[in-house]
Order: structure tokens, then sequence, then C-alpha cells
DNA sequence: CCCCCCCC
């Protein structure tokens, strides 16, 4: 196997605009010369921060120096990428970091893992930036211009010459990529869009009490969360508004405790009494909020606590109400929405807090989007936000329009499903619980990946019970329900190791069931048989002991009944 | 320095 290199990458990485998507979302097949760990030294609360890798990459023809984004450094890790690695890259981002520009990988596809060394690749930061470094710059540079980093070639594509892009200048200095942010940088600016800022929270426990809030800050390069304790909150909390982009320096950066966040960051900003909050007004390519909508009826396919987008259109709010937090022995504001959309499906949406309050029920039926919600299981399926999670009311984006079309020229008028309890268990054929099937479609799909269990509903009637074999003596202890044997009149459980006076007898029954398709055998077990019999199997037993005819009673009881049943 | 994300 061997991989062509893309030729001419590394000077076009070098020397294109910093936000040119053409050169940096773009796919570039390069091979790693070497990967280092860098500047990790444990900080001074003794815990270590993340490791750094810096890469050296090369095309070929020349080698670059850049840093793998954090959140890939499992990659080295794992060692799926290493030395002469070589990986087809499609997402980097462009940085200054001190006027020398900084190349961050953030996103690549291993082709293959070990390889030569291909080519004689040369350095093209050396000419510039070591001199510089060395304290040897050329007539071009002073220590007022910034330092080129690369002179401005032409690399043989159609865009031809690319004009050196300067560094970010002006009263803010150095504007740092998120990502690159740690705690030993300590003269940084960030421009960053805030994306989500909670309430304001109090706290008092046994080292004290106070208030705090956070936001969630995310420039091109990442994101990360910053909090602002008691002071901070008067001065920030005002001033931080959700959506706006703002120059932010001199924050403390601070390890991240990332269980208690979702935050794709290994640190954390805390917004101290100097802190410099500054609105930026300028047109930015500063990120705005990314959704990844799952449909309503899909919410059965996630976990239980899985967060996850999603939008819809509110069919009903409910009148604010309170619950009482036994944990916390504290009130709560809650609100509860019913959203739907096109999939048919509705579902519970609860806010909290200040987003309980100030939902404005008046406004009919708005459509809104909901970044970051915790996924539930009340009812089947439910939605509930947390603190961190963000609502946006008819926002100005696609989903939106689209889902505002439907429901005011058909959606309105319809009914949709609910998420049911039995719901949850997903399919590889898209079967879910609450859509009843006919055994002929069960049939003709076939029964997919062996041992994968597929679940679906049928609704049918019992046409036959097998009623030589109907139940089994079970062991009495609780969820044990082993067969047990009958031994010098008592009934032993070999699983338990203990014997009991009288055995707990279970349904264990074979029956015909049929649809207008077709008929197919079920096997049900006790929780079945009672739904049946509408009686436990001990109840049955001590029935045909007093002398009836167990078909008579069968036929009695089967009689006219709607049975439902469910298989794996 | 919080770190709870709740109830039915």
């Amino acid at each position: 196997m061997s991989h062509q290199l893309s030729a001419g990458s590394i000077k076009l990485l070098q020397t294109a605009s910093p936000d040119d998507v053409t050169v940096f979302e773009s796919q570039h097949t390069l091979q790693f010369l070497s990967i280092k760990r860098v500047g990790n030294t444990p900080n001074p609360t003794g815990a270590t921060p993340p490791d750094r890798y810096r890469i050296i990459m090369s095309d070929g023809v020349h080698y670059m120096q850049a840093m793998l984004a954090t959140q890939l450094n499992s990659l080295v890790q794992d060692n799926i990428i290493g030395k002469n690695t070589i990986a087809l890259i499609d997402k980097l981002t462009c940085n200054y970091v001190q006027e020398k520009r900084l190349i961050i990988v953030l996103g690549l596809r291993v082709l293959q893992h070990s390889a030569e060394k291909i080519g004689d690749p040369q350095n093209l930061e050396s000419s510039d930036t070591a001199e510089g470094a060395a304290g040897n710059q050329g007539s071009a540079t002073s220590a007022s211009t910034p330092t080129p980093i690369a002179k401005p070639v032409s690399v043989g594509t159609s865009s031809g010459m690319r004009q050196q892009a300067p560094p970010p200048k002006g009263r803010h200095g150095n504007i740092y990529p998120i990502e690159g942010l740690s705690p030993y940088q300590n003269n940084w600016t960030i421009k960053a869009r805030v994306m989500q800022k909670s309430d304001i929270k109090t706290w008092s426990n046994a080292r004290g009490e106070g208030k705090l809030f956070n936001v969630t800050l995310m420039d091109d390069s990442g994101e990360i969360r910053a909090t602002g304790f008691n002071l901070a909150v008067d001065e920030l909390y005002p001033k931080l508004e959700e959506g706006k982009v703002y120059y932010i320096s001199k924050a403390r950066v601070n390890l991240a405790k990332k269980k208690f966040s979702n935050v794709n960051n290994d640190y954390e900003l805390s917004f101290e009494r100097n802190t410099e909050v500054e609105e930026c007004h300028e047109i930015t390519n500063v990120p705005t909020i990314k959704y990844n909508f799952v449909p309503l009826n899909a919410l059965e396919e996630l976990n239980k606590d899985a967060i996850c987008d999603v939008i819809g259109v509110v069919k009903e709010a409910s009148p604010l109400s309170e619950i009482t937090s036994t944990k916390q022995n504290r009130q709560i504001p809650k609100r509860d929405l019913t959203l739907v959309d096109k999939s048919g499906f509705s579902v519970r949406m609860t806010l909290w807090g200040k987003q309980a309050e100030q939902y404005n029920a008046a406004e009919p039926s708005p459509v809104i989007a909901f970044k970051g919600v915790k996924v539930g299981d009340f009812g089947g399926r439910s939605l509930s936000m947390y603190s961190s999670s963000t609502m946006h009311i008819n926002p100005d984006i696609d989903e939106c329009f689209a889902l505002r079309g439907w429901y005011d020229s058909a959606g309105s008028d319809q009914t949709f499903k609910a998420h049911s309890i039995a719901s949850g268990a997903s399919s590889t054929f898209g079967f879910n619980r609450a859509e009843i099937r006919s055994f002929d479609e069960v049939k003709q799909t076939g029964f997919g990946m062996p041992d994968k269990p597929e679940t679906f509903s049928a609704r049918g009637t019992i046409m036959h019970i097998k009623s030589d074999n109907i139940s089994y003596p079970a062991c009495p202890t609780p969820s044990c329900n082993k067969k047990v044997i009958e031994m010098n009149g008592s009934w032993r459980c070999e699983k338990c190791d203990k014997s009991f006076p009288a055995p707990e007898h279970r349904y264990i029954m074979s029956m015909a069931v049929a649809d207008y398709s077709g008929q197919a055998w079920l096997q049900g077990f006790n929780e079945v048989g009672i739904a049946v019999f509408g009686m436990t199997a001990n109840e049955l037993l001590e029935t045909k002991d007093r002398n009836l005819s167990r078909t008579h009673i069968m036929r009695t009881l089967v009689f006219g009944m709607a049975s439902r049943a469910s298989n794996h």
C-alpha cells in the first residue's frame, strides 16, 4: 500500500489566511515525522494537566510543526498514530501565539499506521522563525513588525499566489485559540462567543456560601467553560449575553473537573477581579451554535441520561408549577412543554428555574430548538433541561422554518404518538414497540443479527395453547425462578441450595397466535400466563385439582379475549 | 469556592 502525500499542502498551511476554509477544512494527506509530548509539568495544585503533543508533519516536500488538539490525544496514547503514520487530515485551525503561526490538527483519518519516510522534506519554518528566535533577524523583519513565517509562495494551484496573513493585532494583543489555553500562558486574550449562560446559583455549605454563574465559550478551535463567583457575578453576569462575542483576558485557567461538565476541554476559566471582558462588535468568523437534532421518534434509540439536541413545536405548555426537591430541601419552579415534530411523535420537555418562570406560555405554538438536553425514561421517553442546556424560541434556522410550515399547514390538526413505557429497546429494523406489526411483516423482515433480540408488538388472537406443559414448579425465592425438584416430600432448589415445603408454579406456555396476516408460535412466561389466564399458575393448578377439566378452563378463559403478547 | 439538574 502506498499513499501519495499532498505535495504543496505544507506551504499552503503556512501561508493561507487563517480563516481560509478551502485550506483548513479540506483534505491533506500528510506524514507525521515525529510526535512529541510537550509542556506537561504538574501545576501548583499537584494535578497533572493533560498531555499536549507536538507533531512534525510532512507533505514529502516540506515539513512543519503543528499541535494535536487535546481531544485527539488518545490517538497517540493508543498508538493509533505514531512516527511515519500517513493520515488524511481534514480539519485544522490556524492561530497566532506571540505572532507565531500555530497550526492545530483537529481532525484526521489514519491511512497507514506504519510507513517508510517519504521523500526528503525540508523545513519550511526554519528559514524565518528559527532565525528570528536566534536573534539573527533578516533585513525584512524588525521587532515592531510581525515576523513572516514563510514568504508568500506560489503553490502551483489555481489559487496561485497567497498573501501571508498578518497576525491579528491591535489593542487586544494576541488572540489565542481556546484550544491553546493552558495554565502556563498568562498574557492571552480569547475572542469567543457565549454559547450558553446559566442562571445565577447560590450555595451554602460547610465551606461557606456564595453565588456563581457559568458560561460556555466557543471559538473555532474549541470550547471552554468559565465560572464567575460572587463579585464577578455582579460585574460580569449582566455584561455577558448569550450569543454575543467577547474579547476575554486575564481570567484564571484551572484544570477542569471533567465529571461535572460535558464541555470538551481539559481546562476551565475562572473570572477574577481583574478579568477583562469586552464585547466584540465586528463581524467575525467565531462559530455560532451548531445543532445535531434528533427527531422525536428516534429518542427511544437513545439511552436514558443521554444528552441530545431536539427541535419541535410546542403543542402544549403547562402552567408554572413547583416541585420540592427532597435532596436539596427547596422549591424548584418547573414547567412542562409538549413538543411535537414531523415524525408524528410527541415528548414532554421539562424546563426548570428561570427558564420555567420566564417561558411565555401566551405565545401560541412556537418552534423551540434545544441544545444539550437530558433524555429521561419517564413515560417511555422524556426530556429535561440541564443548567447547561440552551433553548432558542423560533430560531433563524432552516429546521425551524420547515417545522413552522408543516405545523401551520398540517401538523396542528394531527394526533401524535407518545413514547410508551414499553418502548425503549432499539431494533436493527427500526421496529418499535409503540407500533403494531403484523406477523407476516415480521417474518418477511427476518430475524436480523444473531444474538441480537428484535422487539416488536403484534395484535392477535390466541388460537391454541399447548396444554401438556403449561407451567413448572419454581423456586419461591424472589427472582430465582429456577426449577425445583421434589425430594422426600420437599422441593429442592440447586441454585439456592435450599429446600421448600412447596414450589411456586410459574407459567411456561407455547401459544399459537394469529392475526390477519398469518400465525406464529409464541412462548410466554409467567407474566404472560397471568395476563392470559387472569390467575397465577398455582391458582390454575388448584382449580385443576378441584377436578375441573383443564380444557374447559382454557376455553372459558381464552374465549373472546383480545390478547397481547410480546416476543423476542 | 459550584458540581444540584430535581417531581410524577
